[in-house]
DNA sequence: CACAACTAGTTTCAATTCCAATTATACTTT
DNA sequence: AAAGTATAATTGGAATTGAAACTAGTTGTG
């Protein structure tokens, strides 16, 4: 029998772990400066920085379920924070905006963003934060090429 | 107004995004193969390297909710994979441990799980993937420490 | 143009997750 | 040893999420 990696040494594991322990600390932040959700914060950002755009192309931006995108946008119109527009060119979607109100609020959302990123990375040097980032990047397309092959049990184990 | 990052550079959500992709991947295959969820998968990962435990010590262990490790195992209980047994030093908890049965999954698991690391991490140095732990903890760290304080809005956004 | 196939957005429902309350046992203090 | 406090496990219910169904509008094809 193999000896059984640790948990605490597996490496997705480690991933997830502080995944979540960032995404916790920040949507805590969120949620008591400005009353908005992780999703709702996400669309403001992607509208903040993009302008006016249809629900799917915040989908396709903010990397979301179609469904939390249009709970998000819900919300934001209902706080007044964006609004909608009706698509001329297609009559099923519509273009949503920021209000002036949510645009001030963007304008404060944004630093609250950059102070946390600062934060969780003090301490790294700038090639660290690039070398994390890019190992990031490099993890997210393996899994994508993963996606395609599916790993049977005669296929692992064995090198 | 400060220029505002697009979201897709922003490391928390970089980090986020990753580990959703292999988190979902990873899932996914435990499902197919033994029809374990995460929190099933940890709690069978850590009695297998450690033997029986109370659920208090795999919620330390596997820093999920109480209720989740529970819950995993009632269900890995019911399965036939784990077994309580009373605790003699502390009437209120039992101790959880794989039955034979569940020590065999177990076996079969932990390959798959390699296999996985590996493929996520294909192409990486073992230098990278080093590299990759240690900013993962570093980060999770600097989580922590934040922890204590609370960012207030005359507190960000300078230097 | 009529009909089929497709797509954007929304709603519904079921599963999961998360918090708070409950129960049973253990420990501490007087 | 009785009373009060603390802790392990469990339960119940509310909130969140995601998959699939549904609606309305669009595009393509004979």
């Amino acid at each position: 029998m193999q000896p059984s990696i640790p948990l605490a040494k597996f490496l997705p594991y480690q991933l997830s772990i502080t995944s979540n322990a960032v995404s916790g600390r920040i949507a805590q932040e969120y949620r008591q400066h400005f009353g908005l959700s992780v999703p709702e914060w996400r669309v403001m950002a992607v509208l903040g920085d993009s302008g006016a755009l249809t629900q799917r192309e915040l989908t396709q931006r903010t990397l979301m379920d179609k469904v939390a995108v249009n709970r998000a946008c819900k919300v934001l119109e209902e706080r007044g924070l964006a609004i909608r527009t009706p698509n001329a060119q297609d009559g099923r979607s519509h273009h949503l905006d920021l209000t002036d109100t949510g645009r001030d609020m963007h304008g404060q959302i944004m630093p609250l963003a950059q102070e946390m990123e600062r934060r969780v990375f003090a301490g790294f040097s700038v090639d660290e934060i690039n070398q994390f980032r890019t190992l990031l990047e490099r993890v997210r397309g393996q899994v994508g090429e993963l996606d395609s092959d599916t790993i049977d049990s005669d296929n692992y184990g064995v090198r």
